[in-house]
DNA sequence: TGCGGGGTGGTACTGAGTACCGTACGCTCG
DNA sequence: CGAGCGTACGGTACTCAGTACCACCCCGCA
């Protein structure tokens, strides 16, 4: 926002793309910019947070609309999408100046790891909006867990292809309506929507596990497979296409 | 591995308990150790890698049995499920010093990023290795992504509850059981063709796929079971355990 | 004119990480 | 036995990020 702080953003990317990031000091970059090495710290905390400037800004705007969730089951896919949509008009919007990020992050070790450490704020916020619709508790919450990380691949999976400029900025759109989508579909099977409670007969005592994946089987269709799989001495059974 | 190595991160986990992360330098590391502020360095390249030692043997480890998976289509979710199971093992194995660790990756912020960004790398190899599975192409592999997230996040939550002693081992393995067959369950319906056409009896042209993942009942044990999972008109079954 | 506060520049310091050199120990080959 | 040689170690010196602190200047305001 201060004009100090543009200036200096500017001639970070500059040095960056010219000299690379590792090669580029903090003195140079408060030279070119005309001000003196305290005022960069000052502005921005460290080397880094002059490449992810407003993060905290935006976190903050997702935490908001999901915390509109409340109570309302059916709200959450919604919610979800919505809120991830938040963080896609954002990139978007930055244009190519996120361009300029991505290829940064891209090249230098030390800073994709503190793109992908960030990603685990939103991980955590769209896990806590989710609880109220999966019925989970603090701690053994693993369905939003799994959800909240599938939704943030999902964004991100759409944004790289954005900023890979493999999609443009409609593209990016319907990508990210089409990959929430499908998530958010197959996992919703997951969602105890009438909330029942643990499986058919939970009373298993030796850990034995059966996942039918998709049923449509009759059972003298799949028995003579699950008798083969059962028949093996492994640990592990393998699985068992009918 | 070397004696000198081992004595370093004696030292230091000792020390970082004591005093904390930020305020214990590495010349006190080295000076514990009894060696050189150079052999710190030689031995572990940085201030964080001491605590992440042998994490690459690990990735290494996940990723030969990944390998494996090759072209059956069908032995995706059996090998994913056993390299996940690879890094829980490596984690019981390790007892103790891997719930130091976690004390210490729960306080210090800059470790816990290390410690999640060490994550993208498994989620990348579980990526590569299914998309064989998912019959995507790199760069446009959302479901491979999605399933590799998932089962990730799914190892990390009993990973974590097992850190904070909520698990004991028993119970760990018995929960990433549990846990894989969830996400699988709940993923493989999005999967184009799921785990058929490979195997034994191929006819079921519905894509009805059973998984046992820990065999030692019989089948009349199970039948039950899985006469009402398969008698549910829901498109995906849930995990029945038994 | 005097006074206080925010933005600024400068100086000095700590500590991580790197480069380099000298050295000691152990090995093999002549 | 000694000469060479590779490896591990210790020490020194340096760069640079990040922090703390202080002096300054400009501004509005009384």
């Amino acid at each position: 926002m201060p004009e100090t702080a543009a200036r200096l953003r500017e001639a970070a990317y500059a040095l960056f793309e010219q000299q690379g990031y590792a090669a580029t000091t903090v003195d140079q970059i408060a030279a070119r910019a005309g001000v003196g090495r305290s005022t960069f710290f000052r502005a921005f905390g460290s080397k880094e947070d002059v490449i992810f400037p407003d993060h905290d800004a935006l976190v903050a705007r997702v935490a908001a609309r999901l915390a509109t969730l409340g109570s309302d089951p059916g709200a959450a896919p919604i919610g979800a999408t919505e809120a991830a949509r938040i963080v896609l008009e954002h990139y978007l919007a930055e244009g190519d100046l996120a361009r300029a990020r991505y290829r940064l992050t891209a090249t230098v070790p030390t800073l994709r790891d503190r793109e992908v450490s960030s990603t685990t704020g939103y991980r955590r916020l769209f896990r806590d909006a989710l609880r109220t619709w999966t019925g989970e508790e603090p701690g053994d919450d693993l369905r939003a867990e799994v959800i909240a990380g599938s939704i943030v691949t999902a964004h991100n999976h759409v944004l790289r292809r954005w900023l890979r400029e493999d999609l443009d900025d409609a593209g990016a759109r319907a990508a990210l309506d089409r990959a929430l989508g499908l998530v958010l579909a197959s996992v919703s099977a997951a969602v105890p929507g009438g909330a029942e409670g643990a499986g058919p007969g939970s009373e298993g005592g030796d850990g034995t596990t059966v996942v039918v994946l998709r049923s449509g089987a009759t059972i003298e269709q799949v028995l003579p497979h699950l008798r083969e799989a059962l028949a093996t001495d492994r640990p592990h059974g393998r699985p068992s296409p009918a």
